[in-house]
DNA sequence: GTTTATGCAAATTCTTTGCAATACT
DNA sequence: AGTATTGCAAAGAATTTGCATAAAC
């Protein structure tokens, strides 16, 4: 998959920062955080890649999982319209480890909000110890 | 409702700090920030307001939710019953004025994770604009 | 040469802790 | 007295911004 020419597809100039923020984000197993980047690429500055971030989250190439950690959680987004919900799976947090998995079986279930609420994303994360760390406790 | 009964009940000492903070979160329309709660009590300390939120917390009078805002809000239980998931409703979060509702009336929908999973809260929030916002613009 | 992106440093915001002073029992 | 609670101040952690340099067009 060319993810410059995917960035472009997007409206987004195709700098080596964005890619390899992208590259990065693709091929984390689970969503990272701003930190998890810049511990993955060294050679980037946190405000660069913060940036990058941004701007890929702006396009919908990217988004956000607020997991409780404390630090916000990226993650490439699935599906290619931003309208679907396709990518608003469920995730798991451990509490133990910190890891964040992502439930890809489970489907968020559709909230039946008045029309007058615009629903623009939808965080559901559950909390809890992982299957790793209950059987190392 | 007797709040210092409430707490005893618990386990917590009812000091005039916690019962202020307990106080003021039941009084609530809407899940309050520790800032929130500061400007509301101008009499208390930011890291007393704190340790008497995590108190809370930790007995389960009281559950947060992370709406993405920054800033953890905190909410009263709702069920007395630490175990049954009664308190965890869905929140919309707005991201134009910033507050932050209770959707009492979904019920957060039942995942299935394998039994390995121990789960201990869900947050299910769901961003956007809210009525109010929406008509104004 | 003008616009855009990057790197560095620092400001902001929110959470959390150390410690001395106060209040409770 | 001895323990628990509070207030103050400051440390930590994460996000975000200002500005000068560097790169792209």
């Amino acid at each position: 998959m060319d993810i410059e020419q995917h960035l472009i597809e997007r409206g987004i100039k195709p700098t080596a920062m964005r890619t390899l923020v992208f590259r990065t984000l693709s091929q984390a197993r689970s969503p990272q955080s701003l930190r998890d980047i810049e511990d993955t690429l060294i050679t980037a500055e946190r405000s660069t890649i913060f940036r990058a971030l941004t701007l890929l989250v702006s396009h919908h190439l990217v988004h956000t999982i607020e997991d409780g950690s404390g630090a916000l959680k990226y993650e490439v987004c699935m599906s290619h319209d931003h309208n679907s919900f396709d990518d608003h799976h469920p995730h798991f947090y451990c509490e133990h480890c910190g890891r964040t998995f992502c439930l890809h079986d489970e489907r968020i279930p559709r909230i039946n909000l008045p029309d007058s609420y615009q629903v623009h994303s939808i965080n559901f994360v559950i909390k809890g110890i992982c299957p790793d760390c209950t059987s190392k406790a």
